[in-house]
DNA sequence: GATATTAGTTAGCATTGCTAAGTAACTGCA
DNA sequence: TGCAGTTACTTAGCAATGCTAACTAATATC
């Protein structure tokens, strides 16, 4: 890799946030297994949290074609983690929700990324904190991550 | 979710961290398709972007089994990415590197991952990115990033 | 009512993960 | 020295998850 002349901020920050962005995740994720629920599953999961979606809603969210979502959904409700049912306006669509069961997964895998995080950050002075707190605002921001929290 | 009558800073610190690295990696990693190489490929030759690596040690830092490394490093031959070649000292073991086409490829893949965020990151306040290049530091330390290289 | 569009499914393929079991090379110790 | 154990990797076979192409069924359009 060659550096330029006139090397650009910019550029070696965004370098360096995507490097400890792969690797903050590399790590949360070694507990998944844990969950016995797969890790495409799972993800799916995150995104039923909020409510029920249609299956095209899903495949979007999870960046992924239709079929795999299908096929994905299908799995889910064999293993109990996941129902559909028909939308009665529109027969055309599918409705997919979380089961108590999934959402369970859900919550007992996403506690344990947490936790393992959470132990990292509690290693920090409270300054510290303050700055990876104001970072992590500002990335929320620039990803347009300002969803609503339910009222 | 429950929120927790005592509510702990630092759990929700580490809930938001998780939650935007994964939404920023999932924004990076959109044009990866674009560099021809599988991902799991573009992700070993970021491994071997530092030098020759044996199969094993390239395996545990992947996070894969050694079979599935094994596999991966044929098809990388096969594309043309990566050559083994074996160890004089040590004849069990197969060593690693990526050809300057493989080398080729990640750097476009991470030029464009790369690129991808620093658009978010160039529209930022000089102190906002001085907050963020901070922060980057600490997520960098406390996953104690600075691996100690081989003798 | 015929035609076009949209939502999902089915079928079939490629990639990438795993475990179990095998091979070859090295290590250690009687 | 020689044989047993360990280590590094490979092979084989299975499961999960991604894709495209082609299909069905329902809705929308004209």
């Amino acid at each position: 890799m060659r550096t330029p002349a006139t090397p650009r901020p910019s550029r070696e920050l965004a370098d360096r946030l995507h490097s400890a962005a792969i690797h903050l995740l590399r790590r949360a994720r070694r507990t998944d297994p844990l969950t016995g629920v797969s890790p495409a599953q799972l993800s799916a999961l995150s995104v039923l949290m909020s409510g029920t979606k249609t299956l095209g809603e899903l495949a979007a969210a999870e960046q992924v074609r239709p079929p795999t979502m299908s096929r994905l959904v299908k799995e889910m409700e064999r293993a109990g983690v996941a129902r559909r049912s028909s939308d009665p306006r529109d027969g055309r669509v599918v409705r997919v929700r979380a089961t108590a069961k999934g959402l369970r997964a859900l919550s007992r895998g996403r506690a344990m990324r947490v936790e393992t995080l959470d132990r990292l950050v509690r290693a920090l002075a409270p300054a510290e904190r303050a700055t990876l707190t104001e970072a992590v605002g500002i990335v929320e921001r620039i990803l347009g991550q300002r969803a609503a929290p339910p009222p």
